[in-house]
Formats: structure tokens, C-alpha cells, sequence
DNA sequence: ATACCACTTGCAACTGACTTGCAAGTACTT
DNA sequence: AAGTACTTGCAAGTCAGTTGCAAGTGGTAT
């Protein structure tokens, strides 16, 4: 996913049916500028001294959420996380449990599992979504553990 | 996973370290009688009237957990949902965003999904723990929706 | 059976993520 | 340029989960 220029920006925020505002810009922005999931207070700081209230960023990253524009996700650390969402490119996180460190992959089969799921429940009509993450020790953790 | 008598229960608690006080057994006994994960107020309400603080629940569950007794999910309703955790037979949950029914399905292939994720990444030694769920819509709420 | 003490519990106060209500501000339409 | 529906920011609130500590108790040693 590379990164679009400003004007692209409210182009792909409009498309999502909003108003292209200077804090959904700003939201927008940092989220295609980073690498792993960032927290709210990361979102927040991460933004720069263009202040914008914290109340404001959970309520765009919620209607963000609600168009698919960004995903969730919880790396049990008591708070969510949130990173630009690519449809067309599953994928999901190893998170160490000694450091925090994050790394990607892909590869859950995402399809198959629905099915599977699918076929195993008598009550389920449909799949519309699903979390996965891995925890583990990363190369520096393993040793001191 | 049939259902152990009061004297097992106390036999599980101690193997695990722990001493077989009160609180623990009618958590541990709680935690048999449930088919699906069931909240901290659940758990504090389905204990009955022998009154157990919540702050005794969260520690009991945060050490079950420790030790492998008990699994913690995140069904994403703000709060975290606990069950017995049975090694031998990884199973996961599918959550009804209309209604909140739950329902078990297995199948995650969690050993070829791990070796997945190490192969993919650099930095990490090992995967120790996962978490997957689904969320659908159930045969009722999809005519809803 | 009794005494002991490390482990547990319960209460109260606290933390921190997230939400709500509402008045003031602003992006887009006309 | 004006109008209006959509947004924002502030203050206050909610609620899951945590912390400190004094009182209670299970398991063990006498
Ligand atoms: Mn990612
Ligand atoms: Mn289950
Ligand atoms: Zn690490
Ligand atoms: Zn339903």
C-alpha cells in the first residue's frame, strides 16, 4: 500500500461518504505512515502538535471502522489498536509477550475456516469477519525467559 | 469434559498450586457447569448466593489462567469472557454481531498456522499462545439484518 | 487437636479506556 | 455568500479491571 499524497486522501475519505476534515485527514495520514497497529495515545501523539481531541479520533476511527477503511485489533494489552485495512490482503500479527514486538503474516485461510465453521454450527448463517493473532517470544525475549 | 465432583475440584486446584479454598471451587465448579465463556458479572451471579467479591474473581481467573486452566476470549463486547481451557482440543468461537450467540467450532490448525508465522517472520522464536474467533450473523439475524 | 504462617479474600479507593451530551465550528451545497 | 447538516472539542460520566492493605483461612508441622 503506498502513500497517497494529501489530495488523495480527501478523495478516499469523501468516497467513504464523509467530509474531508482536517482531523480525518490528520487520522488518515498517520495511519499510512505506519508499519504495525498504533493505539489511540500513539494515533494522538503520532499526529504532532495539531491538536485533535481524543474523543474525535476514537469517533473517526469507529466510522473508519464501520466502511472498512481501517481494522481493529487486539493484542491484549487492555486497548485497541488500529491500522489500515486491506481487504484484498489478509493478514494478521505475531505479538511477543515480552516486548510488545509485532511482526505480520499471512495465510489464515480465511475462507476455508468460515466454512468449516459454517458447516460444524447448526445456528450460523454467514461469516462477516474474524480476529486472529499469535503470541509468542521474539529471538530476544526467548532467551531471558 | 464430564463434570468432576467436589472433591476432584479440589484435587484440579491443588495439582494446579493453588489451595482449594471456597471462592475457587465455586468458580472451578461455575466454570464446569457452562457451555459457553461467560463473563466476570456471569460468573459472579451464576456462583449463586454465596457471595464471592469480583476482585476474588478476577484474581482466581487471572491465576486458572496462568496455569493453563482456564481460557480467556475476547468476543469484542467491552469486556473479556472466560471458560475451561481444554489443551488437547483447541477450539474456537463464532459470535453473532446481531444477538451475541455463541456457538464452538474446531479445526484452526493451529500447528501449521504457527510454523506459518515463524516461517514468515525474522524476529520471532516461538508462538506460545492464539486467539481466533469469528463473527457472523446467526439464522435469525441474518433475516434481520 | 492446636498453633502457625504463608497464601487468600474482601473492602475501598483508584486507574484508564472509552462514551455521552451538547454547544460551537466548519465542509460542502446552493 | 449563506445555509445547514455534519463534525469537533470540552466536560463529565461510565465501567472493566487494578491496587493496597487489614482481616481471614487452608495446609502443615507440632
Ligand atoms: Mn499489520
Ligand atoms: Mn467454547
Ligand atoms: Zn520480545
Ligand atoms: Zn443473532
Amino acid at each position: 500500500m503506498k502513500k497517497p499524497a494529501g489530495v488523495e486522501l480527501a478523495g478516499i475519505i469523501r468516497k467513504a461518504g464523509f467530509r474531508a476534515t482536517k482531523p480525518r485527514l490528520l487520522v488518515l495520514a498517520f495511519l499510512h505512515g505506519i508499519e504495525y497497529p498504533a493505539s489511540i495515545k500513539e494515533i494522538i501523539t503520532g499526529i504532532g502538535r495539531e491538536k485533535v481531541d481524543q474523543v474525535t479520533v476514537y469517533r473517526i476511527l469507529e466510522a473508519f471502522k464501520a466502511v472498512g477503511l481501517v481494522a481493529q485489533v487486539d493484542f491484549q494489552h487492555g486497548r485497541a489498536y488500529y491500522e489500515l485495512k486491506d481487504a484484498a490482503h489478509d493478514h494478521h500479527h505475531i505479538v511477543c509477550t515480552g516486548c510488545d514486538r509485532v511482526e505480520d503474516f499471512t495465510g489464515c485461510d480465511y475462507d476455508k475456516l468460515a466454512d468449516k465453521a459454517l458447516s460444524q454450527t447448526s445456528g450460523f448463517a454467514k461469516v462477516t469477519n474474524h480476529s486472529l493473532e499469535l503470541f509468542g517470544l521474539c529471538n530476544t525475549c526467548v532467551k531471558t525467559a
